[in-house]
DNA sequence: CTGAAAGCGCTAACAA
DNA sequence: TTGTTAGCGCTTTCAG
């Protein structure tokens, strides 16, 4: 490939007047820009970046850590993530840590081998120590949607989780149901890793009056096979609740299905809703009601953090906090009700639609 | 952060020495060795990566180029790519093309700037000239799992759409459906931009004497609605098909749900085949039968082939064709069969589970 | 407005 | 075994 050399000489000027014309920094006069111009389109020139970035000491390159890429939460934000730092000039590299603490660290020294700009960090997978010492070595750090409230000073962009779990707790209690279970992320007995959507959510039932039991509290670990077992446990429970909040869909979509194996019905035998609003939420049926996360928002917000803090700014507040918003669709409903299209149903009983569940 | 020459003289010896130990291509002395890099560790320094790939020429970067990260078609793609890029030093930038082939082209202009190694290119938002001028520029170009026939001569991995098409019509052939239909991504009139698998569909029914109508091709574009809306169009047939084939798996629980909104039971009034194998395919009910995409040894064979063609071999062979493989899942059945548990079904018509859908 | 020259941090002949 | 030297391709003072 042609280098600033060929195209300089050709134009019978210096490499210093050729990335003057590129950069525009410095006025060339129109003659000679022209005649550069013409040789770098004639020469297909492009500018070599890694020279440009060892000279620049700026790669326009962020790196994008996430648990993995194939967990339904992140697409959607990596593609919002990405659309906005190829606006910006940026080109992101992806690394999935697998949840992996030792292969974090092993991409957070990677990372800083390549010099990349700014580092956004989701949860999983990445020590605080790891990401300090990064961010020490001169990457700046945004911690984004990071739940687990391990102490750091690190700039973040978070999603206000307790008001998630309030969000849920009110939007059930307006339904009018009394007897709710929960299924968040966690071992039994340990701190729960969806702690504040489950202190929100509790803290909002203890407000009107209904004090938390340990009874309705089951652990799952985020995926779809935790949450079906944990509705198996729960709907074996003597006073079986009436409505579950799991701590996410994919969780939440399982209870659903162990709903449906054991002859209940969602949203009328048990309601459901989820936390975090994947696309798959809008593909099971009934739908999937839930506390979503706004992911462009999230993105946007994170990438302006890490832009500015690249910029050497003082960006203010260092400590971001997105809303969640309430996403009602058909999983959840009054306690016991029988929507209108039940007549119908009930006279082709051999008929169960696939898609809407109306006959329950 | 440390340069290799903070490091050469605090441990007083050259640059070249420290690049020696580092690297271990040139024999040092034991006790130099350990100097230096003791050093390195009191320093806490890491080469940078950026000047080692001007001199080196290898960036030990890959452009992973696809049309769009949130098709969950994608997600575990590149899981699997960016494992294996690792596993072998590489890491790998991700480019959201939006099927948008002027963003594609800059993409690409942007990657060759940036001096990758090499290419990955999914279909959608590339043009085969674009992609064979990278190729000429000294990028290598993979070609990943490309159904159009344009022509072009650059290396490729690709899945064998003709014998998924054959495999769809066999497994309904052998079920005993006769009348069948096919909704496929294409506009109406023009060529289906699923070709392939709608002709190793269409030629396996009449190997065995059912030549193709018109009839039964119904157009979409891919998504989960428009599948939805061919399904409307179909069932509204006087000769209403048995089964039916989606040409991907988002169309194909178009077809379910349009199903289930008109009455019909899947699989038993109608079967639903699709193809590709996503995730969601596994969470809906009935869960979805397809023609999977063996996702992880795509991703296998791309790498091996792009990483021969950085080391400069010359592979062969240079378009590897990948075999797809039939899941039968619930969704498809024998035409009218009835399975055992409506019986159970029937005495409790008031409740529809929301998982399994016995009750047909 | 343009050229000369230094240097970003590293590697790789070639000498010593 | 280690040092010297010359770049990789680009940007950026500083002169002219």
């Amino acid at each position: 490939m042609a280098t600033i050399n060929d195209v300089a000489r050709r134009a019978a000027v210096t490499p210093a007047t050729v990335s003057y014309v590129l950069s525009g920094k410095n006025s060339v006069s129109e003659k000679t820009r022209a005649r550069v111009l013409a040789i770098v389109e004639e020469l297909d020139y492009r500018p070599n970046l890694v020279a440009r970035s060892l000279v620049r000491r700026r790669t326009f390159t962020l790196a994008l850590l996430l648990p993995d890429i194939a967990n339904p939460f992140y697409p959607e934000i990596v593609r919002a993530v990405e659309g906005i730092a190829r606006g910006c000039g940026y080109h992101l590299l992806l690394c999935n840590t697998g949840s992996d603490p030792l292969l974090g660290r092993t991409y957070l020294r990677e990372m800083a081998g390549r010099r990349v700009d700014g580092l956004l960090a989701f949860e999983g997978g990445l020590r605080v120590s790891d990401l300090s010492a990064a961010e020490r070595r001169g990457m700046p750090v945004v911690l984004c949607n990071w739940e687990e409230q391990q102490e750091h000073d690190l700039p973040s962009v978070d999603l206000d989780f307790w008001q998630g779990g309030a969000l849920a707790a009110r939007h059930l209690l307006a339904l009018g149901h009394r007897r709710l279970a929960v299924v968040v992320h966690g071992a039994s007995g340990g701190p729960p890793a969806h702690c504040r959507r489950f202190e929100g959510f509790q803290a909002t039932l203890a407000a009107v009056g209904l004090p938390w039991s340990d009874h309705g509290v089951f652990y799952g670990d985020s995926t779809l096979q935790s949450g079906y077992r944990a509705a198996e446990a729960l709907l074996g429970c003597p006073e079986r609740p009436t409505a579950v909040f799991a701590t996410n869909d994919l969780m939440a979509m399982g209870v659903m299905e162990a709903a449906g194996d054991h002859g209940l019905c969602v949203p009328n035998d048990l309601a459901v809703i989820g936390f975090d609003d994947i696309f798959l939420g809008t593909h099971v049926r009934p739908t999937l009601s839930t506390v979503a996360v706004p992911k462009d928002e999230l993105a946007a917000r994170a990438m302006e953090l890490v832009l500015r803090l690249i910029e050497g700014e003082q960006p203010e507040p260092l400590h971001i906090s997105v809303q969640p918003r309430l996403v009602v669709r058909r999983s959840t409903a009054a306690p016991g009700m029988v929507p209108a299209a039940a007549a119908d149903e009930r006279r082709t009983p051999d008929r169960t639609p696939v898609g809407l569940t109306p006959g329950c």
